[in-house]
DNA sequence: TTTATAGCGGACAAAAAAGTCCTAAATAGG
DNA sequence: CCTATTTAGGACTTTTTTGTCCGCTATAAA
Protein backbone atom coordinates (compact mmCIF):
# COMPACT_ATOMS: atom_id res chain seq x y z
CA UNK A 1 0.00 0.00 0.00
CA UNK A 2 2.75 2.35 0.46
CA UNK A 3 3.97 1.11 -2.91
CA UNK A 4 0.36 2.21 -4.04
CA UNK A 5 0.83 5.69 -2.41
CA UNK A 6 4.34 6.91 -3.77
CA UNK A 7 4.08 5.42 -7.05
CA UNK A 8 0.42 6.74 -8.25
CA UNK A 9 -0.92 5.32 -11.35
CA UNK A 10 -3.84 6.77 -13.72
CA UNK A 11 -5.58 3.54 -13.67
CA UNK A 12 -4.38 -0.38 -11.83
CA UNK A 13 -1.23 -1.68 -11.26
CA UNK A 14 -0.66 -5.64 -11.18
CA UNK A 15 0.30 -7.12 -8.30
CA UNK A 16 3.21 -8.74 -10.33
CA UNK A 17 4.77 -5.47 -10.63
CA UNK A 18 4.60 -4.30 -7.38
CA UNK A 19 6.28 -7.74 -6.10
CA UNK A 20 8.77 -7.56 -8.28
CA UNK A 21 9.72 -4.13 -7.25
CA UNK A 22 9.60 -5.24 -3.66
CA UNK A 23 11.94 -8.46 -4.40
CA UNK A 24 8.49 -10.34 -2.55
CA UNK A 25 6.83 -13.34 -3.90
CA UNK A 26 4.00 -12.84 -5.95
CA UNK A 27 1.81 -14.92 -5.17
CA UNK A 28 2.17 -14.40 -1.22
CA UNK A 29 1.47 -10.81 -2.44
CA UNK A 30 -1.42 -11.83 -4.35
CA UNK A 31 -3.24 -13.19 -0.97
CA UNK A 32 -2.29 -10.40 1.10
CA UNK A 33 -4.05 -7.67 -1.09
CA UNK A 34 -6.96 -10.26 -1.36
CA UNK A 35 -7.28 -9.38 2.27
CA UNK A 36 -6.83 -6.01 1.45
CA UNK A 37 -9.56 -5.80 -1.27
CA UNK A 38 -11.67 -7.46 1.93
CA UNK A 39 -11.10 -4.90 4.28
CA UNK A 40 -12.25 -2.51 1.74
CA UNK A 41 -8.85 -0.81 1.40
CA UNK A 42 -8.08 -1.70 -1.87
CA UNK A 43 -9.89 -1.87 -5.14
CA UNK A 44 -9.05 -4.55 -7.36
CA UNK A 45 -9.72 -5.31 -11.35
CA UNK A 46 -9.43 -8.27 -13.32
CA UNK A 47 -8.46 -8.84 -16.55
CA UNK A 48 -5.97 -7.21 -19.04
CA UNK A 49 -5.04 -3.47 -17.27
CA UNK A 50 -6.49 -4.97 -14.45
CA UNK A 51 -4.48 -4.58 -11.10
CA UNK A 52 -5.06 -3.15 -7.76
CA UNK A 53 -5.45 0.57 -6.45
CA UNK A 54 -6.27 2.42 -2.96
CA UNK A 55 -9.75 2.70 -2.36
CA UNK A 56 -9.16 5.86 -0.25
CA UNK A 57 -6.54 8.40 -0.24
CA UNK A 58 -3.83 7.91 1.90
CA UNK A 59 -4.10 10.89 4.77
CA UNK A 60 -7.59 8.67 4.85
CA UNK A 61 -6.00 5.30 5.40
CA UNK A 62 -3.72 4.62 9.24
CA UNK A 63 -2.13 1.88 10.22
CA UNK A 64 -4.15 -0.08 12.24
CA UNK A 65 -6.69 -0.30 9.97
CA UNK A 66 -4.09 -2.17 7.68
CA UNK A 67 -2.57 -4.45 10.66
CA UNK A 68 -6.14 -5.13 11.12
CA UNK A 69 -7.40 -6.28 7.86
CA UNK A 70 -4.13 -8.20 8.02
CA UNK A 71 -3.69 -9.81 11.44
CA UNK A 72 -7.15 -9.32 12.69
CA UNK A 73 -8.16 -6.90 15.16
CA UNK A 74 -6.81 -9.52 18.41
CA UNK A 75 -4.05 -6.89 18.95
CA UNK A 76 -6.30 -4.01 19.76
CA UNK A 77 -8.88 -6.28 21.42
CA UNK A 78 -7.62 -9.10 23.72
CA UNK A 79 -6.30 -10.08 26.57
CA UNK A 80 -2.82 -10.35 26.73
CA UNK A 81 -2.49 -13.60 28.08
CA UNK A 82 -4.75 -14.68 25.79
CA UNK A 83 -7.32 -16.00 28.53
CA UNK A 84 -10.73 -16.19 26.78
CA UNK A 85 -13.65 -14.06 28.27
CA UNK A 86 -11.04 -12.11 30.20
CA UNK A 87 -12.84 -8.17 30.54
CA UNK A 88 -13.96 -6.23 33.39
CA UNK A 89 -15.97 -8.51 35.05
CA UNK A 90 -13.22 -11.52 35.00
CA UNK A 91 -10.09 -9.67 34.80
CA UNK A 92 -6.08 -11.54 34.73
CA UNK A 93 -3.59 -10.08 36.91
CA UNK A 94 -2.48 -8.07 34.10
CA UNK A 95 -5.96 -7.00 32.76
CA UNK A 96 -5.41 -2.91 33.98
CA UNK A 97 -2.06 -2.39 33.08
CA UNK A 98 -2.36 -4.09 29.24
CA UNK A 99 -5.35 -2.19 28.99
CA UNK A 100 -3.87 0.92 29.59
CA UNK A 101 -1.03 0.06 26.85
CA UNK A 102 -4.13 -1.00 24.22
CA UNK A 103 -5.45 1.99 24.45
CA UNK A 104 -1.61 3.91 23.70
CA UNK A 105 -1.20 1.37 21.23
CA UNK A 106 -4.51 2.27 19.36
CA UNK A 107 -3.69 5.98 19.85
CA UNK A 108 -0.37 5.68 18.10
CA UNK A 109 -1.80 3.33 15.19
CA UNK A 110 -4.42 5.26 14.67
CA UNK A 111 -2.63 8.78 14.13
CA UNK A 112 -0.16 6.91 12.09
CA UNK A 113 -0.90 7.56 8.01
CA UNK A 114 -0.49 6.08 4.59
CA UNK A 115 0.07 9.29 3.60
CA UNK A 116 3.06 10.07 6.50
CA UNK A 117 4.31 6.92 5.99
CA UNK A 118 4.47 7.01 2.13
CA UNK A 119 5.75 11.08 2.32
CA UNK A 120 8.49 9.47 4.65
CA UNK A 121 9.38 7.01 1.91
CA UNK A 122 9.46 10.25 -0.83
CA UNK A 123 11.58 12.75 1.68
CA UNK A 124 14.31 9.76 2.75
CA UNK A 125 14.63 7.59 -0.08
CA UNK A 126 13.60 4.79 1.94
CA UNK A 127 13.44 1.25 1.61
CA UNK A 128 10.21 -0.72 1.34
CA UNK A 129 11.82 -4.35 0.64
CA UNK A 130 13.91 -6.30 3.36
CA UNK A 131 17.04 -5.88 0.49
CA UNK A 132 17.33 -2.99 -1.73
CA UNK B 1 5.00 -16.60 39.20
CA UNK B 2 1.57 -14.73 39.86
CA UNK B 3 0.85 -18.10 41.59
CA UNK B 4 4.01 -17.83 43.68
CA UNK B 5 3.75 -14.32 44.51
CA UNK B 6 0.20 -15.01 45.93
CA UNK B 7 0.56 -18.32 47.60
CA UNK B 8 4.05 -17.27 49.56
CA UNK B 9 5.61 -21.03 51.19
CA UNK B 10 8.91 -21.30 52.66
CA UNK B 11 10.08 -24.04 50.78
CA UNK B 12 9.80 -24.72 47.32
CA UNK B 13 7.08 -25.45 45.65
CA UNK B 14 6.39 -28.60 43.13
CA UNK B 15 5.81 -27.49 39.58
CA UNK B 16 2.96 -30.11 38.88
CA UNK B 17 0.88 -28.34 41.91
CA UNK B 18 0.98 -24.91 40.12
CA UNK B 19 0.03 -27.28 36.80
CA UNK B 20 -2.94 -28.56 39.03
CA UNK B 21 -3.80 -25.14 40.44
CA UNK B 22 -4.11 -23.48 37.25
CA UNK B 23 -5.49 -26.14 35.25
CA UNK B 24 -2.81 -26.53 33.12
CA UNK B 25 -0.29 -29.18 31.79
CA UNK B 26 2.14 -30.02 34.17
CA UNK B 27 5.26 -31.17 31.02
CA UNK B 28 4.05 -27.32 29.25
CA UNK B 29 4.36 -25.74 33.09
CA UNK B 30 7.93 -27.26 33.38
CA UNK B 31 9.26 -26.00 29.78
CA UNK B 32 8.03 -22.82 30.40
CA UNK B 33 9.78 -22.71 34.43
CA UNK B 34 12.88 -23.78 32.70
CA UNK B 35 12.74 -20.55 30.47
CA UNK B 36 12.57 -18.71 33.86
CA UNK B 37 15.20 -20.40 36.14
CA UNK B 38 17.47 -19.83 32.83
CA UNK B 39 16.79 -16.24 33.26
CA UNK B 40 16.82 -16.44 36.77
CA UNK B 41 13.61 -15.07 37.87
CA UNK B 42 12.64 -18.80 39.70
CA UNK B 43 15.19 -20.77 41.28
CA UNK B 44 14.95 -24.65 41.36
CA UNK B 45 15.42 -27.25 43.70
CA UNK B 46 16.00 -31.05 42.52
CA UNK B 47 14.67 -34.20 44.38
CA UNK B 48 11.88 -34.67 47.30
CA UNK B 49 10.81 -31.67 49.02
CA UNK B 50 12.18 -29.95 45.67
CA UNK B 51 10.37 -27.63 43.23
CA UNK B 52 10.83 -24.13 42.53
CA UNK B 53 10.34 -20.71 43.81
CA UNK B 54 11.10 -16.96 43.24
CA UNK B 55 14.50 -15.46 42.90
CA UNK B 56 13.72 -11.76 43.92
CA UNK B 57 10.54 -10.56 45.80
CA UNK B 58 7.84 -9.63 43.32
CA UNK B 59 8.57 -5.74 43.91
CA UNK B 60 11.92 -6.12 42.11
CA UNK B 61 10.17 -7.92 39.51
CA UNK B 62 8.71 -6.59 36.02
CA UNK B 63 6.62 -8.04 33.68
CA UNK B 64 8.94 -7.02 30.61
CA UNK B 65 11.50 -9.28 32.68
CA UNK B 66 9.16 -12.05 32.21
CA UNK B 67 7.85 -11.58 28.70
CA UNK B 68 11.60 -11.15 27.81
CA UNK B 69 12.47 -14.53 29.89
CA UNK B 70 9.88 -16.39 27.42
CA UNK B 71 9.48 -14.90 24.53
CA UNK B 72 12.68 -13.07 23.69
CA UNK B 73 13.78 -9.39 23.67
CA UNK B 74 12.39 -9.05 19.77
CA UNK B 75 9.20 -7.39 21.27
CA UNK B 76 11.36 -4.47 22.72
CA UNK B 77 14.07 -4.27 19.87
CA UNK B 78 12.81 -5.32 16.84
CA UNK B 79 11.42 -3.47 13.87
CA UNK B 80 7.65 -3.78 13.33
CA UNK B 81 7.86 -4.96 10.17
CA UNK B 82 10.30 -7.82 10.53
CA UNK B 83 12.73 -5.98 8.05
CA UNK B 84 16.29 -7.59 8.79
CA UNK B 85 18.88 -4.66 9.59
CA UNK B 86 16.08 -1.77 9.87
CA UNK B 87 17.69 1.27 11.90
CA UNK B 88 18.44 4.77 11.72
CA UNK B 89 20.61 4.44 9.14
CA UNK B 90 18.46 2.26 6.46
CA UNK B 91 14.65 2.86 8.31
CA UNK B 92 11.67 1.32 7.33
CA UNK B 93 8.29 3.21 6.17
CA UNK B 94 6.82 3.03 9.57
CA UNK B 95 10.21 2.90 11.58
CA UNK B 96 9.85 6.41 13.58
CA UNK B 97 6.25 5.75 14.10
CA UNK B 98 7.37 1.99 15.99
CA UNK B 99 10.41 3.26 18.11
CA UNK B 100 7.77 5.57 19.58
CA UNK B 101 5.47 3.06 20.11
CA UNK B 102 7.78 0.72 21.34
CA UNK B 103 9.45 2.65 23.99
CA UNK B 104 5.72 3.67 25.53
CA UNK B 105 5.39 -0.37 25.64
CA UNK B 106 9.16 -0.57 27.25
CA UNK B 107 7.84 1.86 30.42
CA UNK B 108 4.18 0.26 30.37
CA UNK B 109 5.87 -3.30 30.93
CA UNK B 110 8.91 -1.91 33.02
CA UNK B 111 6.64 -0.12 35.47
CA UNK B 112 4.39 -3.39 35.54
CA UNK B 113 5.53 -5.85 38.94
CA UNK B 114 4.43 -9.09 39.96
CA UNK B 115 3.72 -7.70 43.24
CA UNK B 116 1.31 -5.27 41.53
CA UNK B 117 -0.14 -7.90 39.39
CA UNK B 118 -0.14 -10.44 43.05
CA UNK B 119 -2.22 -7.68 44.94
CA UNK B 120 -4.43 -7.46 42.26
CA UNK B 121 -5.26 -11.41 42.39
CA UNK B 122 -5.41 -11.12 46.41
CA UNK B 123 -7.66 -7.81 46.59
CA UNK B 124 -10.09 -9.03 43.52
CA UNK B 125 -10.05 -12.57 43.54
CA UNK B 126 -8.30 -12.60 40.42
CA UNK B 127 -8.79 -16.00 38.17
CA UNK B 128 -5.08 -17.17 37.11
CA UNK B 129 -6.37 -19.95 35.00
CA UNK B 130 -8.53 -19.98 31.79
CA UNK B 131 -11.64 -21.17 33.64
CA UNK B 132 -12.20 -20.67 37.20
C1' DT C 1 22.36 -47.30 50.62
C1' DT C 2 18.13 -47.59 48.68
C1' DT C 3 14.03 -45.45 47.02
C1' DA C 4 10.83 -42.16 45.65
C1' DT C 5 10.60 -37.40 44.14
C1' DA C 6 11.47 -33.58 41.16
C1' DG C 7 13.63 -30.59 37.70
C1' DC C 8 16.57 -30.88 33.15
C1' DG C 9 17.12 -31.39 28.38
C1' DG C 10 16.88 -33.60 24.12
C1' DA C 11 13.92 -36.01 20.87
C1' DC C 12 9.55 -36.50 19.14
C1' DA C 13 4.59 -35.31 17.74
C1' DA C 14 0.88 -32.33 16.84
C1' DA C 15 -1.05 -28.10 15.62
C1' DA C 16 -0.91 -23.74 13.52
C1' DA C 17 0.87 -20.49 10.38
C1' DA C 18 3.04 -19.20 6.30
C1' DG C 19 3.66 -19.73 1.67
C1' DT C 20 2.83 -21.96 -3.07
C1' DC C 21 0.31 -23.78 -6.84
C1' DC C 22 -3.45 -24.49 -9.78
C1' DT C 23 -7.96 -23.78 -11.74
C1' DA C 24 -11.79 -20.71 -12.38
C1' DA C 25 -13.86 -16.28 -13.39
C1' DA C 26 -13.72 -11.73 -15.22
C1' DT C 27 -12.61 -8.54 -18.87
C1' DA C 28 -10.24 -5.57 -22.33
C1' DG C 29 -8.70 -5.78 -26.95
C1' DG C 30 -8.23 -7.71 -31.51
C1' DC D 1 -16.01 -14.57 -30.57
C1' DC D 2 -11.54 -15.65 -29.16
C1' DT D 3 -7.41 -14.80 -26.68
C1' DA D 4 -4.33 -12.90 -23.42
C1' DT D 5 -4.19 -10.96 -18.93
C1' DT D 6 -5.11 -10.49 -14.23
C1' DT D 7 -7.46 -11.22 -9.73
C1' DA D 8 -10.16 -14.85 -6.69
C1' DG D 9 -10.18 -18.69 -4.05
C1' DG D 10 -9.49 -23.31 -2.76
C1' DA D 11 -6.21 -27.16 -2.11
C1' DC D 12 -1.86 -28.38 -1.05
C1' DT D 13 2.96 -28.12 0.90
C1' DT D 14 6.35 -26.39 3.75
C1' DT D 15 7.89 -24.23 7.78
C1' DT D 16 7.42 -22.69 12.35
C1' DT D 17 5.52 -22.95 16.67
C1' DT D 18 3.61 -25.34 20.31
C1' DG D 19 3.18 -29.06 23.25
C1' DT D 20 4.39 -33.95 24.89
C1' DC D 21 7.20 -37.76 26.20
C1' DC D 22 11.03 -40.10 28.09
C1' DG D 23 15.41 -41.02 30.06
C1' DC D 24 18.89 -38.64 33.02
C1' DT D 25 20.60 -36.44 37.04
C1' DA D 26 20.16 -34.61 41.55
C1' DT D 27 18.68 -35.19 46.27
C1' DA D 28 16.05 -35.72 50.58
C1' DA D 29 14.33 -39.15 53.55
C1' DA D 30 13.89 -43.74 55.28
Amino acid sequence: MVYLAVHPAPGYTPVREIAQALAISGPFLSKVFQQLVQAGLVESHRGPSGGVRLAHPPKAVTLKQIVVAIDGPELFTECVLGLPGCGHARPCPVHEAWTVNRSELNLMFEASTLEAAAASVRQKDRRLAGSG
